[in-house]
DNA sequence: TCTGTTGACTTACACTGTATATTTACCTCG
DNA sequence: CGAGGTAAATATACAGTGTAAGTCAACAGA
């Protein structure tokens, strides 16, 4: 009998098996009877933990945001605030699906607290008024999440991007694009996003 | 028997009620069933016109994308490409789910080309090379991308955002947070918008 | 008028989230 | 040891989903 007894279920490890499952097989393919099965248990008893599928979403999203770490404090706040871009962006890259629910749903808890604190506190220090720094936050989460999302869609909105090679474009219709496409495949892409934050950096220097 | 000849069905018809539909009663809301009522028409008549569901799904984001126009030559070009992005976020404003939809999906077809197109013309007549002029479109979009999204769900990474009242969150535990609070409510959506569209500008001026 | 095609309808199926009721497994107390 | 209570897993059920397959009626061109 103790053989059947398989390890206890948990709120904890149902999000976990999820984030796993939802990697593995795609935000689609998750449905209560598949994580139970995954789980080996039926779909009814995950609501002992879980009170429904969008808590369990969230809960996921909640995994995830928790084992993002601030990264160490440092002299210099921009690197310190570009290396905790880097880490989120490369969150987007691991978990696309859970990434895009991220940003997607309405949350009900405040998830990211701690890392808004953190990073505001930092900004503060470098110098900033709140105001400002309220400013410089949004500015630099909204183009990193927009960054990070274009990257998951392989910039779909952009020709080139995932599927469509070049055959389907005339050249004479879409000249700036056509020019474009020898650049489209060899750019490095953590470069392109630091230059865009380099950007961004650069224009609040000028305001600090 | 005049009277019961409906308006022709159509895929345009069947994409702009799917559009208003979710734009009154959201995204979960609508399946084929009910916009089939919306039509005065069985659920599988649509299929008549629309493969399946993730087709009309990229058919409302493509009629959204099809209203969508370029703002008139400039002499100023900076003026003209903020012009489009104040569009495209206005469309996020208008529908937002679609706006989700949007960003989410991996599109099949080559939405924006035109946008693309005409986005990188201006750029490469103000003096900017290719590759750079895809660094600028790049951080452009992910940036209002971001934001827009970040709009739609009221802020809610951060605190204050949508529900939470400050009352959550102590004083001393997050004192940048709550140094912020009385800024979160009347800060200027639109002016934020254009501040942080006009940082990246201003890093690009640097660059040109 | 006959015929072929188009598009709407009907039925059916596998699957979804979850409310409700029931059974099982375990802990504590006598 | 057994009894009782509690929490959690299960079983059953239902309404709603996307869509495959088959039927039928209205219209087109000959």
């Amino acid at each position: 009998m103790a053989i059947t007894g398989r390890r206890p279920l948990s709120r904890r490890r149902i999000l976990e098996t999820a984030v796993r499952f939802v990697d593995r097989e795609g935000l689609d393919a998750l449905s209560m009877r598949k994580l139970g099965g995954e789980l080996g248990v039926e779909a009814m008893s995950l609501y002992n933990h879980v009170p429904n599928k969008g808590a369990l979403l969230d809960g996921m999203v909640e995994v995830l945001l928790g084992e993002l770490e601030v990264p160490p404090e440092s002299d210099n706040w921009e690197d310190r605030i570009r290396e905790a871009y880097r880490r989120f962006r490369r969150m987007a890259h691991d978990h696309p699906d859970i990434f895009s629910l991220l940003i997607t749903r309405p949350p009900e808890a405040m998830y990211g607290v701690w890392l808004a604190e953190e990073f505001l506190k930092t900004l503060r220090e470098a110098g900033f008024e709140p105001r400002m720094a309220l400013h410089a936050f949004r500015a630099l989460n909204s183009y990193t999440v927009g960054y990070a999302m274009a990257e998951i869609r392989n910039f779909a909105l952009e020709p080139g991007g995932s599927r469509m090679g070049a055959q389907q474009l005339s050249e004479d219709e879409f000249p700036r694009l056509s020019e474009l496409k020898p650049h489209l495949e060899d750019v490095d892409r953590d470069a392109e996003f630091e230059f865009g934050l380099g950007l961004i950096f650069a224009g609040l220097r000028e305001r600090a």
